[in-house]
DNA sequence: CTGGTTGCAAACTCTTTGCAATCCT
DNA sequence: AGGATTGCAAAGAGTTTGCAACCAG
């Protein structure tokens, strides 16, 4: 919490009471939320500003864009360790991926990639039996 | 393209003119292109026209939806080697790449993946130049 | 104080649908 | 002929912005 007030201070933003409580529930929640369901946790604040805060926080690195084949796109906190995800599509949980083969696609390619989608949608272990 | 009509019609789906038309243009092109992108290269074709067609067309796996990281939905000719992309985000010239791992993710994970987005964007190294 | 930020409302853009006319088979 | 399909127009849904009031530093 402390780091991510530090964050949004030092990229020269304020940090308001909006802004606070997004991050706590951001920081509570911790996997990637759209967001309407950002929004439908802290619904004292308006849409806009839920809005605009999360775009900055994501402009500023404080949270990732997560884009599943369903089209929605989430947000989490970023943390440090690079990962993707798995969304069951029976009971909606996400479930992290710590596998990302984003240096060798380079090798093989030669590009220099800047950004990259690589999440999973199925049926989890549990929803299966 | 003679397929492609056939896959049509033992759909239960009629032929028309512009369904044809819009076959000709994915086949032509050949590449994956978002709605908008397909209208203007036949724009005598009416949009929702292209929408309602390009929707049947990847319901019956004639065509399929590619994902990047830019959060335009794209759509190309369903063929039968299992690819994904690399997009360019400063020439916007896609490249096939022919690498996927979603069995090693299965077997990782105990999961049935039922959907998956795993597309790059980046510098090619043209544009490195 | 003062510029950044918020909430409200409205504008935009993109996606989707209803319906009468038209087209395949 | 008769149901599927099209084009037009408009409705929906989600995203984005203008602006006056407000607040953190």
């Amino acid at each position: 919490m402390q780091n991510l007030s530090l964050t949004l201070k030092k990229s020269g933003y304020k940090l308001t009471t909006p802004r606070n409580i997004l991050l706590k529930v951001l920081k509570k929640i911790n996997k990637p939320m759209t967001l309407n369901e950002i929004h439908s946790e802290c619904s004292t604040i308006d849409f806009a500003s839920v809005y605009r805060s999360i775009k900055l926080f994501n402009e500023i690195g404080l949270v990732e864009e997560v884009n599943f084949a369903d089209k929605k796109i989430r947000y989490e906190l970023s943390n440090n360790s690079h990962h993707h995800h798995l969304l069951c599509s029976k009971c909606g949980e996400i479930k992290e991926l710590p596998v990302c083969i984003l240096s060798e696609i380079e090798k093989l390619t030669n590009y220099t990639i800047t950004k990259h989608t690589f999440e999973f949608m199925g049926i989890c272990p549990n929803c299966k039996k």
